[in-house]
This record gives structure tokens, sequence and C-alpha cells, in this order.
DNA sequence: TCACAGTTTGTACTAGCAGTACAACATAGG
DNA sequence: CCTATGTTGTACTGCTAGTACAAACTGTGA
């Protein structure tokens, strides 16, 4: 795949919705180029075909989320901090583009079977989050866990399943405030847990 | 449609990995023919064609889902225990069946497209958690959270999220053995939280 | 044994869409 | 003004989902 013209990228946005909205299959590549005004014969000449169009937006939306985790871990607090700001960068990106999320969550299954989109979806959720524990092991602002691995798992479980259910759900006027709602109920989630005050160091004596 | 005959519809099971594998579209209908035994036209018979294959195979793995877990919910213990059994127990489910797993989560677009479908992944995954959370307020076995609907949803999203990874990384040999592993990294996440001991309940106060 | 309803299955067909081929045209840089 | 590269319309091919239908098969009940 040649490397897009900047012009014609900008255009494809335009498809995000349809394919949100009906997933690839269910779009023809003629509703493509009228969607975003670029004919059939460009899409082709640039183009390998569908595939390649919701890849290259999912890839877009993936380098999107990567970049704004990647700041949000790079700064100098705790790893603790780091990790609440890392949800809400994640859940912020997400919810500025919904359309790009229902049209990852509908084509999951393309997507996990597109190589290079496998790799980038595990770069931009996954391993931010498992070097956050490891992190806040070695600075003491987070517990050291039996299986970092599973931990982390359930961590981008949580925050991924939390972005795409909002972005099903349609989207907001006001999606960074949203964000923080959101990604408050996850840190008070997986920070203090569920048990009761009081009975958690009991269990672990 | 017509309700399948019990012979065919275990017959069909046979194409779940086939599904699973390249996903509904890249499946031709002659494919699962060859792969159930089941001659095309008798497909057409019974089913009004691709999409309902689907959706058999996925309403009874939902069906199996909220089964296990109805069970594990309805024991006398506190909301605690429950909600760590429920836990195993929908992922014990999801790993038995890694192929059918494989299916829902590549074709997850289309599945929530079906809206029958759609009540059914809601009942089978998200409901009985959240009914355990306000359970487990009213009996003091859970804490009392901000935002229960979002908490459930999070802890669905990280269940969810670690069955379909490893259904993903492949078959086990010892599905149930797996899934106390992976319940047991949930519980351990969502019950105690990552902060480190002590610090909790003074955060709290 | 027969009649009849429902089921099974092979074969042939239709229709729609992805992707290709290609020629005419536009544009820009040297 | 010449050549590279990009743009676009049009016409075409090939594949596959889904349909049509007739022939055969199965079981049931009289």
């Amino acid at each position: 795949m040649r490397k897009l013209p900047v012009k014609l990228a900008s255009q494809l946005y335009g498809a995000a919705e349809l394919i949100a909205e009906r997933g690839l299959d269910g779009t023809k590549i003629e509703d493509i180029a009228e969607a975003t005004g670029i004919p059939k014969a460009t899409l082709y000449y640039h183009l390998e075909g569908k595939n390649a169009v919701l890849e290259f937006l999912l890839t877009d939306l993936l380098e999107m989320i990567a970049g704004a985790v990647g700041i949000a871990i790079a700064s100098a607090e705790s790893a603790r901090t780091r990790l609440e700001t890392a949800v809400t960068a994640q859940l912020g990106v997400m919810l500025e583009h919904p359309f790009l999320c229902r049209a990852l969550v509908g084509d999951l299954g393309r997507a996990t079977r597109l190589p290079d989109l496998a790799v980038a979806l595990r770069a931009a959720f996954f391993e931010p989050i498992e070097q956050l524990l490891t992190d806040g092991a070695a600075d003491g602002s987070l517990r050291q866990v039996t299986d970092p691995s599973a931990v982390a798992t359930n961590i981008f479980g949580a925050i991924t399943v939390a972005g795409l259910s909002a972005a099903v759900d349609g989207p907001l006027k006001e999606p960074s405030s949203e964000a923080v709602r959101l990604s408050a109920a996850i840190s008070d989630l997986i920070l203090d847990g569920l048990a009761p005050p009081g009975t958690r160091d009991a269990l672990e004596s």
C-alpha cells in the first residue's frame, strides 16, 4: 500500500460513520465512494480494497490512543498516578472518536485477522498498562500482584469495554467529561477494590 | 425460522471452527455445508441464511453462559462469594467453547446488529454482575460503589476480555483449571484492588 | 397397501457486488 | 513541452448468496 495523500486520508474519515453503522460488509465500495467523495477508481488506485479502508482508519485510531497514553505514562509521577492518567487518556481518545470505535468493535474479527493491526492493538492498549504495573511494584505506589499479565489484561478489558460501550451508546456532547467520569469508576474499582474497608488486609495476612 | 431439528443443530457446531477462523464473511455457505455435512439446500430449507447460522451458534453460547452464571448466583452464599463463583463460571463456559467465543468476537459487529442477540448478550454477561453488586452492598459483603452500573461494565469487560483473549490464543487442554487461574486474577484485582495495603482506608477517610 | 404431508437434496439459475482493465484526461516538475 | 504520476469514468469479469424447483425419501395414519 502506497502512502495515502493527506487530502484523501482526511476524506476517508467520512466513511467511518457508515462502516460503524452497517459494518464493513454491509457497506458497498460505491457507498464509501459517495460518502467520502472519492471515486471508486481512485480508491482502488491508492488502496488495495475494502479491508485497507478499515485498516487505515483503525491504524489511525490506535496510533492516537498509543500517542495519548504514551504521553500520560511518560510523566514523572508515581506509577499509580500515571495509571489513572493513562486510563483517562485512553477513554478520552475513544470517546472523541465514537465512530472509529464502533467500526473497530464491529469488525474486531477482521481486525484481529489483520496482523499489523493486532500488533498495533497490543501496543496501544495492553503494553502500557503492563509496564505501569511493573513500575508500580517497583516504586511502591501499587501492590505487587500474583499474575501481572493477567491483571493487565483485566484492566485493559475494563477500559476498552467501557470505551466501546460508550461509543456504541452514541456520540456525546461532552466526551472529555464523560471520560473523566468513566475513568473515575475504573480507578475506584481497580485501585481500591470491592472488598469492604477493613476486610482486605485481614484477608491477606 | 422453524425450530431446528436436534440432529441438524448438533451438526451445525461443525461450522464453528470454520467461522472462528475466517469470520462469517470469509466462510462460504458451501464450506459450511461441507464442514457440517448438511447440503446447502437443506441449510436453506431450515435457516434463513448465513446470519442465521451464526445467530444459532451464538444464542446457544449465550444461553450456556447465562445458565452457568445463573446457577452460580443462585446460591445462599454472600454476594462476594457468589461474585467470585460467577466469574469462574462465566470463564469456564467461555474456555470450554473457544471456537464459539472466537466466532462471537470475530463477528461482534454483526452480533450487536442482531437485536435478539444483543439482548441475550446483556442478560448473559452484564445483568447478573450488576445484580451482585446491589446484593453485596445490601448484605455488607461488598463495598458500596459510587457508580454501580459503570463498575458492572468494568467487571464485565475484565471477564469478557480475559475469556476472549484466552479463546483467541487457542484451545486449552485444561479449560477448567485455566478458568480458575484467570478468575483468581480477576477476583484478586476487583476485590482487593491495586493500592498497596494500608493506603486504601487512609484515602477513603 | 396407499395417500399425503413434510423433509431432503441435487441442479440450475439470478442478482449483486468486489475487484480489474483501460483509456482519456489533469497536473506538476524539470 | 515532455514525462511522471495521479485521477476518473466506463465497461467488464468472476464469485457467491440466495432462489426455484423437481425428484426422491420418510413416516404416519387409515
